[in-house]
DNA sequence: AGATCGGCCTGGACGC
DNA sequence: TGCGTCCAGGCCGATC
């Protein structure tokens, strides 16, 4: 469950459970290189785009991703599900337990601040919820892209955790085709807003939600009620009535709507 | 240096 | 029913 907004979720939810209590033992197919951790404490939980930063004692800091279809979550057992990758036992009984069916998720931990291990983390862009995400940054960024938006919007380098979902629906939001290049500074306006509106709502809403990240105990994620284009093909946009379109772009399902989205001569793929 | 492609995994949906 | 193929919310490393 995989993008900012899911994974904001899951940070709220855990941290009231496991910040400020001790590892007691740690286990799981992927708790090996983890043994470290053994006896320090849990100290916070942050949010870096799609990653999760437990900084652990005073020098380290679990780094983990939640992949294609990773799940963390706070539990007195251990869940019956196969795909339990690591089971970390903290004191007062609570055990943080990560499954991934997909296995595309990630755990590591490494020197705390030193995210060599991870390339786009180390060169990750601005959290679009915080001042750090500002247009004009934004639009040096972006400009003279020789590359789709919806590509550039994926790398995480120009602003974190946006995903295949977001990227879809602040794009349709913006009225700007996925496959555009270079934008103007108008639609970079409309994109930098799109952004921040479509974020802020989908956090409020606990994310958007999929069978995959349901575990029955906290409440799922509603955002999918708000989606306007993504995985909507054939049914008409709310905007325009044109029906949603659906195309591959940079190797992703791509959802837009062909009424609001408009593709100019210098969008070269359509 | 930056962009593009295949690989990593498993399981569900679909067509024959 | 069974088998094959395609697809899925993401990242990394090897190529060009």
């Amino acid at each position: 469950m995989p993008e900012l907004p899911e994974v904001e979720t899951v940070r709220r939810d855990l941290a009231r459970t496991i910040v400020g209590k001790r590892v007691v033992k740690i286990d799981g197919p992927a708790s090996k290189p983890l043994s470290r951790m053994r006896g320090l404490v849990l100290v916070n939980l942050r949010r870096r785009g799609k990653y999760l930063l437990a900084k652990m004692g005073d020098e380290l800091e679990l780094i983990i991703h939640l992949g294609m279809s990773g799940r963390l979550l706070a539990a007195a057992e251990v869940p019956r599900t196969s795909h339990v990758r690591l089971v970390i036992h903290l004191e007062g009984g609570v055990l943080l337990v990560f499954v991934d069916r997909r296995r595309f998720g990630r755990v590591t931990l490494v020197t705390a601040g030193d995210y060599r291990s991870s390339p786009t983390l180390m060169r990750m862009g601005p959290e679009p919820l915080t001042d750090a995400f500002n247009r004009a940054a934004f639009e040096r960024q972006i400009a003279g892209a020789r590359t789709p938006i919806k590509a550039t919007l994926l790398n995480q380098r120009a602003v974190a955790g946006i995903g295949n979902i977001y990227a879809d629906e602040t794009l349709h939001r913006a009225l700007i085709h996925p496959a555009r290049r270079e934008l103007t500074s108008a639609e970079v306006g409309r994109l930098h807003k799109s952004i921040r509106t479509v974020l802020a709502a989908a956090v409020r809403h606990r994310g958007t939600s999929f069978s995959l990240h349901r575990d029955g105990l906290l409440p799922a994620g509603s955002f999918g009620r708000h989606l306007r284009v993504f995985q909507r093909e054939g049914v008409p946009c709310l905007s325009c009535g044109t029906s949603v379109a659906k195309i591959r772009l940079g190797g992703r399902s791509t959802y837009y709507c062909p009424g609001c989205q408009v593709p100019t001569t210098e969008c070269n793929v359509l």
